[in-house]
DNA sequence: GAAGAGATTGACCGTTCGGTCAAGACGCCC
DNA sequence: GGGCGTCTTGACCGAACGGTCAATCTCTTC
């Protein structure tokens, strides 16, 4: 189904994807109508559609596109950490920059999870960022560092400060990213402990 | 501008805010057209427009009625106890509790949170319930049972497990209430020791 | 049973939306 | 310069949306 696409064509695709991110988080899927993403690009109507079949699929795509981005970060920023407790909190560092840079995918995911068509991509994405963490988690608990009780609960609970605090201070407000990191790592660690 | 209302009228509106909540919940915010309200309750247009001035209106009602309730919930469960760690634990069972006969609610504040012009009634109300919960985590600092660290962050913190657990185990899965909420207080208690 | 306020109906309106398409412009190779 | 994919244009389409309103019904009160 995809098109053959010269470089010049691969820019447009990719100049199109950022446009209607911005747009999406700015506005909401739904207010942002394909006239507005195209019109802010100054381009027609068809170049929407000659590199995308639906607004709905494009939206489809930021959300993958967003958690592999995401994930490739997380990994780079682990690398080959022996320690899994330091693995984890290398993974919670990694997450609060990449939601600083990417405030935009924050949203996105958000609504997409309120609707049926996307939540079901949101919630496959989650299921693979909760297996990474649980395998940590795991390791953890074999060395006696990590409470012994469901890995999966307490990687949600991780994951859940760690989101919770970047929309309060890194997306509402503006902290430095460094002290909001902080602040989650002090509080996973400690609720994790064993 | 409230209009004067019988009893049919008051039962009518409640009707018509109940089945919104559903179908806001299960299809989400935009693609459930007033006409499928009214459809689904079987009566016609006119009649929402004579209980809500407009779709908008109805639902940023439902986000403040939804507030107010969770907090007079969680209020009721705390009662006067007099420890403040004690206080948290029976605030997180009371919100998992009412999430879970609430779940209609949960889908519509995710959304509300992503377009700008619900999200101002969100963040007032998330100022409330944090502002709660930053009252009794002062308490425990100054007793020295929770840490001295910024107390607004782990309100935020416990918030964040909170919704989290009772998003993946309440509203995804059908887990025991019970249980999702003792997995909480443990790594929100943890988490908050000092 | 007349009067009047509350409540209901559903056809209708203007607008906007996602998506299509015939037409043509651009870039590149022979 | 002729031919051919790649890319772009913007008028156009049918469907659906939020919202209106004149007409009508249903209660209660006296």
């Amino acid at each position: 189904m995809s098109r053959k696409l010269t470089q010049r064509g691969r820019d447009r695709r990719l100049q199109i994807l950022r446009e209607a991110a911005r747009l999406f988080s700015e506005q909401g899927y739904h207010p942002t109508s394909v006239a507005d993403i195209v019109a802010s690009l100054q381009v027609g109507k068809g170049v929407f559609y000659w590199y995308f079949p639906s607004k709905e699929e494009l939206f489809v795509e930021l959300l993958r596109g967003a958690h592999q981005d995401l994930r490739r970060r997380q990994q780079a920023a682990i690398g080959s950490e022996p320690d899994p407790v330091r693995r984890i909190e290398l993974g919670i560092r990694a997450s609060m920059t990449w939601f600083h840079e990417h405030r935009s995918s924050f949203n996105l995911v958000q609504f997409a999870a309120t609707e049926e068509r996307f939540a079901t991509v949101v919630r496959k994405n989650r299921e693979v960022a909760i297996a990474d963490a649980v395998r940590h988690i795991k390791d953890g608990i074999v060395e006696g560092r990590i409470a012994d009780q469901d890995p999966e609960v307490l990687a949600e609970a991780v994951v859940g400060v760690t989101e919770r605090l970047a929309q309060a201070y890194l997306l509402e407000r503006d902290d430095p990213v460094d002290e909001v990191a902080d602040a989650a790592v002090a509080f996973c660690l400690r609720g994790l402990m064993g």
